[in-house]
DNA sequence: CGCCTTAACTTTACAATGTAAAGCAAGTCG
DNA sequence: CGACTTGCTTTACATTGTAAAGTTAAGGCG
């Protein structure tokens, strides 16, 4: 029985991935709970099972909602900028805000093996933010990360810097880092991203 | 009774230290079980409880020997280089090696939420690798992380590249890096390491 | 309107797990 | 030789994922 005494919810899928997100960032993934899920939605302990087939299918829609939003978090930043650089850097800056703002939800994405990469929707979400790297590889070098063997390296080691920003400050390292608030650690941020990109 | 017959082990916390790496690494930190890791020891389920207390004091103790060996494999890298950039780089290299040689037991090391880090072995043994790192920006850049701020950079550049190349390896990320094979790749990642350290 | 079909949930059931508590075996020290 | 202690086992129970069967309501068709 829905908590609003309704049989059927009307969109129990939705409201079940939204208090999947809740669970995953309150409990963490391993500790993530189907019936913790169902127990929020107010509906019987195996309705997620009936949405979603299992664990596995409802962390991988979860996921896939994420990658869209995470997209969406990276354009947003970028649209700030006009000049290539600087929206390369503002895409890093997304990926950090997200990461920051939804930390299990961004480990769920990036290093849980509960998720079905099978799935064609997961798939394509994931794709469509690699994309978005490598346009901005092709916007700042001038070359294709898939035809250039430096831009392939760009696209490495800008990747690679930001994705370790984010597992870092996730786990709160380094406390100096940490410790510095606002503009301030934007700027370092800026600085430290722009290392890995190609030079000016 | 332990497979071999005796009531008494020997040195079964050592055994199930080893099991449990065994159970990590093939089932990944979401799937981990005590009474797997008792099943390959050959004792009764609740043994790993008797000597670890609980999964996270298992897991911890499992993070802490991790962490020592992590720093042997960086000492051992940085042995072949003389100069300091060379061995700066080098720790980087040894920080991959051991991710891709126990990815599992490196996720548990950095990104798992069943760690104890209040637990006083696990706390040394992760701050002596922190000391590496600090040791290698102050003999690169010529000034210690904990007074320079540009030295604070250099370290928080280092160590969210290497991580970060990490953490997209393990998941077999980018296709392009990995396709690379021995001497190519570490050709690569050498090149892309540097890029982080202060210039040369 | 009343019946039938089907989709959306619930109930029931069961095996696996973590952990607490009590029991038993075997070394140790008096 | 007997009490103590340590190391492991047994028993017990709450929680979990998932399968399968049951129940409720909504919609189409006569």
């Amino acid at each position: 029985m829905a908590s609003d005494g309704r049989y059927h919810h009307g969109d129990l899928r939705a409201a079940l991935l939204r208090e999947a997100e809740a669970e995953l960032e309150e409990k963490g993934v391993e500790a993530f709970s189907l019936r913790g899920v169902a127990k929020r939605a107010g509906v019987s302990h195996a309705a997620p099972a009936h949405h979603f087939g299992d664990t596995a299918g409802l962390l991988t829609a979860l996921a896939a909602e994420g990658f869209a939003r995470f997209l969406a978090v990276k354009e947003a930043r970028m649209a700030q900028e006009s000049e290539p650089r600087g929206r390369f850097i503002a895409a890093g800056l997304g990926y950090l805000d997200f990461a920051l703002a939804h930390p299990a939800l961004f480990r769920l994405m990036f290093a849980s093996a509960r998720l079905d990469w099978t799935d064609p929707a997961l798939c394509a979400a994931g794709e469509a933010v690699f994309d978005l790297l490598g346009a901005n590889v092709l916007a700042t070098r001038g070359a294709a990360p898939d035809e250039d063997e430096t831009a392939r390296l760009d696209l490495v080691a800008a990747w690679a810097m930001v994705h370790g920003l984010a597992e870092l400050m996730i786990a709160g390292r380094p406390a100096a880092l940490m410790a510095l608030r606002g503009d301030e650690r934007e700027a370092a941020l800026r600085g430290i991203i722009g290392r890995a990109l190609p030079p000016q």
